[in-house]
RNA sequence: GGGCCAUUAGCUCAGUAGGUAGAGCACCGGACUUUUAAUCCGGGUGUCCGGGGUUCGAAUCCCCGAUGGCUCACCA
């Protein structure tokens, strides 16, 4: 391009000239132009200069020596090596310009480090162009490292490659990326500019590892069943709805895993497992997204005490294996706010007094906050204003096992006084609940109003973690009665920060019970309960065939994580959150 | 879906008796060879979310809409 050659490298930009650039070299429209900023402007033309003088913007395979982390923590040894160069490679996140030399951060995975350009070792124009880079350009740079005066680990840039131009300004370097919409919206920045995000999802994915390795382990088999079923099973719940056009059917995003599960234990596999999607058609809040992740695992010739001990050692495991302690700080999960997460302040588990010890008695268990959130204004208030500290007080969670294990109906007695065992029919208990100003249906039965009232006002104040046990066989159509109750099943959820993380039963293997539940549940369709559970024929005909006793589980990763990480929102520990489209 | 709140430069945010938009960072030009939120000098780069309305005049007041946050409902 003959425009290009009159320009002196360091002649201004000039914006005529990006224009031209543009439409000659890039193929933009001029309408496209006019959406460009001068900042973008800017990035193109530097662009253009840059193939005009044969560098390739976007460049090709780079080979590194080491990564950041190494560099720095090898760093005594890497600068005793007389020849000790290093290659790295990452995004430029920082310049500081000091006219013949300029220092320069460079971020890749593994963390950060600075880099020193000097005009007398790069020579002039390799030097101009570095000084030409902009930040969010991705470079790798050879080089020996040393220490500057204040201290601070640093390569003396010897050669550099510019890799990929960036044409975006990121970012703020201090503030970071806030709005919570971009954040989401645009994770890539998110992960660029807030380097606590970045941990956050890392802690993911060791999170969900140490569960693998924990029941691998133990001889359970991973396996993966279809995501798309002719009836949506396993669950109460909405789903979602999509055609599959060959066999002209409509198919539903699974809603949980639970019934292929317990096919393939009719089938023989005695110990299973499945870490998958799964999809419901509701809202979305802090702690819902319409795809989440869920576990389910199966195992043969076991039952739900069975379930509440693995529960237990896993996530023991997982949370010794991926944090190094059963002690969690609980600060933002529980508490809206919606905030992005502040590197520069980590939560100070250690700074934290742990307020209660773990396996307290029952009625120390229940003894906080249940009080105050029995006032009519107070549920819902929000899980911290339950607690004696109040709002936002940091506590910690110990997730020492053994937890303490509490059945539905002594959770409601000690901690509201009412004995729904005193309580003999549905009339009655709808009556006590409502009176509680409790809202429930006309036609709700013994086990619903207890389950309401349980989930309204005694849950949220469980922040320990506690084995809630024998919930009703009203709530609870794919669990085993319990033998002296029937009223109750042999199921149980784990609590932990008032939020639900665990929810397990020994499985109803009985076919004829199982068809009995089903009707009961289609009859609660029928009067308008859309999330009802689905008659399901043929998992009535695999448990004909005879499932053996068997115990389930099933945990949301997704909260589990959150507690994890102590993040507040579901939102911030998926990658890419349910977003309406732009 | 209901309620409350928010939306201003690339980012983070100011901006009321309604008078034609501002700071920091980023960016552009200049100085500067161990700085580190580099510093110093100069430069404001904008569909004030969108559309109506009131007004001589609207970022500001009113209405409608969009998106997001929180919250209620539902759930895990």
């Amino acid at each position: 391009m003959r425009w290009i050659s009159q320009v002196d490298v360091k002649s201004d930009l000039q914006e005529d000239l990006v224009r031209e650039g543009l439409t000659a070299r890039e193929g933009s429209t001029a309408e496209d132009l006019e959406q460009l900023n001068e900042l973008m402007r800017v990035r193109r033309a530097k662009l253009a200069k840059l193939r005009e003088s044969g560098i390739d913007p976007f460049g090709e395979r780079f080979e590194r020596t080491h990564l950041i982390a190494d560099v720095l923590e090898n760093f005594e040894s890497l600068e005793s090596q007389e020849d000790g160069k290093v290659v790295i490679a990452g995004r430029l996140v920082a310049m500081r310009g000091h006219g013949k030399a300029t220092f320069a951060d460079v971020l890749d995975v593994s963390g950060r480090i600075q880099i020193y350009a000097k005009i007398d070792v790069l020579g002039e124009d390799s030097y101009r162009l570095f000084s030409d880079l902009d930040i969010g350009d991705i470079i790798g740079v050879r080089g020996k490292v040393f220490k500057t005066r204040r201290g601070e680990i640093t390569i003396a840039v010897e050669e550099f490659k510019l890799l990929t131009k960036s044409l975006r300004p990121l970012p703020e370097k201090w503030h970071g990326l806030k709005d919570v919409d971009l954040r989401y919206r645009q994770r890539y920045l998110d992960l660029i500019v807030n380097p606590g995000v970045r941990k956050v999802f890392i802690q993911r994915t060791k999170i969900i590892r140490a569960i693998r390795e924990f029941l691998d382990a133990r001889g359970f088999l991973e396996v993966e069943t279809s995501a798309m079923h002719p009836i949506a099973g396993g669950a109460a719940a909405r789903p979602f709805i999509t055609h599959h056009n060959a066999l002209d059917i409509d198919l539903y995003l699974r809603i949980a895993i639970e019934l292929y599960l317990k096919r393939l234990i009719v089938g023989g596999f005695e110990k299973v497992y499945e870490i998958g999607r799964v999809f419901r058609n509701e809202g979305i809040s802090t702690r819902h997204n319409p795809e989440f992740t869920m576990l389910e695992l199966y195992q043969a010739y076991a039952d739900y005490t069975d379930m509440m001990k693995l529960c237990e050692d896993m996530i023991y495991h997982v949370s010794v294996t991926t944090l190094g302690t059963t002690k969690v700080p609980f600060r933002n999960f529980g508490l809206a706010d919606g905030a992005p997460r502040d590197d520069s302040a980590p939560a100070g588990a250690a700074a934290v007094a742990p307020g209660d010890a773990p396996g307290g008695t029952l009625g120390r268990t229940f003894g906080l906050g249940v009080g105050p959130a029995q006032g009519p204004g107070a549920p819902g208030a929000g899980l911290g204003g339950d607690e004696p500290g109040g709002a936002g007080s940091e506590r910690v969670i110990d997730l020492t096992p053994p937890w303490p294990r509490i059945t539905m109906v002594e959770a409601v007695k000690g901690a509201l006084g009412v004995d729904f065992n005193e309580i003999r029919d549905d009339a009655e208990a709808r009556d006590v609940v409502r009176g509680l100003g409790i809202e429930v249906a006309g036609d709700a039965r013994w086990g619903n109003c207890l389950f309401a009232l349980y989930e309204e006002r005694v849950e949220p104040a469980l922040i320990q973690p506690t084995f809630v046990v024998d919930y009703p066989v009203d709530v609870s159509p794919l669990a085993k009665k319990k033998k002296d109750d029937p009223r109750l099943t042999y199921r149980f959820e784990l609590i932990i920060g008032g939020r639900e993380i665990a929810n397990a039963f020994s499985e109803l293997n009985d076919p004829l019970d199982q068809r009995e539940r089903f009707l009961q549940q289609l009859a609660q369709r029928e009067a308008g309960d859309e999330e009802a559970h689905m008659m399901d024929e043929d998992f009535l005909t695999a448990l004909e065939y005879g499932m053996p006793p068997t115990g389930g589980l099933g945990i949301g990763v997704d909260r589990l994580v959150m507690l994890l990480t102590d993040s507040s929102s579901i939102r911030d520990v998926i990658l890419f959150p349910t977003m309406r489209p732009r």
